[in-house]
DNA sequence: ACCTGAACACCGTTCAAGT
DNA sequence: ACCTGAACACCGTTCAAGT
């Protein structure tokens, strides 16, 4: 007898996803659990490898479901406002949902909704004048810098103090500790402590997307920078 | 009574990272327990309490552990060539190192090794002409990079693949599924299916590379490319 | 100061059995 | 075709107790 409460839709792969995506959001990376998520459809643990091989292949789905409602920038400028729009976009997309990255990064397997997008940016950079060649490695290029900077964004800046302390407090602490090195040996990292630590992850976003951008135009013949 | 075949080293947190280490490399980060590390160092799993909070802080003496033995390039060349090599070093440590990328990914704190690392790029970059303000954020572009890149590199190309087939043979399949895609839906990724399947992890990684480093140059007076 | 045994509350996965 | 209970072999972590 299936629970009581409602009719369950007939539990999709997607529907599964979904589901993780819940618990995802709820308990994070650490605490999503086969028999949490099939307490999330309704069932329990062992029913999941019905719909499923094992673990990995939900977070799969769990990958694909993280991508559902990610957008496309519209088609308004050039080719460099809007790819620097598509990463801010597809940053802020992983940063709004929890361990989003942890999940996305070691997957590339793509699920339907980055396919679409994939398409998308592949048909911009060949109007843009990108050969075919240059706009496959675009996008795989442009997608693992996201990818990283989100995954070393969304973790706990160190383990030991994910707990307890802010942001703000561990930035802090960070510094303090750089400036404490022996600056006979560290020279540089001494003195540049406050450059290393003082820039927030928005700007230190902003300058790797605008740095990548600045190397692909040189791609392009001079007229179409 | 410790165990009787030899007698043990006093048991530092440093040995305690390098211990974490070999059984990384013999079992992957999944098979990673306090209970294996701890018998590698002849204890048992609560005993490593006394030495650590908790998983976490291992995972970051580990994230030193993988450092070690990482190596600057030769100061020879100019700017571009240097830091070419240093991501390309910097690539084939992580890779010669089981799940090492899994590690260091999300772990921002830097141990002594990589420290001693960045302070030597911090050195290059400021000769070659940066500002301090951008060899700040250039150390950690580079790093988000390759970081970045090699955690794709290692995972396996998608889940369910893992088990079986080559890397080969994974990816054929991913470019004969793309193919398999409704044209008119997916023109772009259907007509670019072998150029985004195509290349090989070396020539992505390298064009990554190139780009960012053009992105670079961009940010020096003229002379100074 | 350092280690242990035992226990707690979890895991992922398998499998025979049910409907 | 889909779900279940029960079991197996693990986990991370705590804590009183030992030396």
């Amino acid at each position: 007898m299936p629970n009581d409460d409602d009719t369950q839709p007939p539990l999709t792969r997607e529907a599964l996803g979904l589901a993780a995506l819940r618990v995802l959001e709820r308990d994070g990376l650490a605490g999503l659990s086969m028999r949490k998520v099939a307490a999330e459809v309704g069932v329990k643990a062992a029913s999941l490898y019905w719909h499923v091989r094992n673990k990995e292949e939900l977070l799969d789905l769990l990958n694909d479901a993280i991508m559902t409602g990610a957008e496309a920038p519209p088609r308004v400028g050039d080719w460099r406002s809007q790819f620097r729009e598509y990463c801010h976009r597809h940053r802020r997309h992983l940063l709004d949902r929890r361990d989003a990255a942890k999940v996305v990064a070691g997957r590339l397997a793509p699920g339907p909704n980055l396919l679409r997008l994939q398409e998308d940016q592949l048909g911009r950079l060949r109007e843009a004048g990108f050969t075919d060649a240059d706009a496959a490695m675009v996008t795989y290029l442009l997608g693992t810098y996201v990818q990283g900077f989100v995954l070393q964004e969304q973790s706990p800046i160190s383990a030991s103090e994910a707990m307890g302390a802010t942001r703000r407090e561990a930035v802090d602490a960070a510094a303090d500790r750089l400036r404490a090195l022996p600056p006979e040996e560290f020279p540089h990292l001494t003195a540049l402590a406050g450059d290393l630590t003082g820039p927030d992850l928005d700007a230190r976003f902003a300058f790797g997307v605008e740095r990548i951008l600045d190397g692909l135009a040189a791609l392009l013949p001079a007229e179409r920078r």
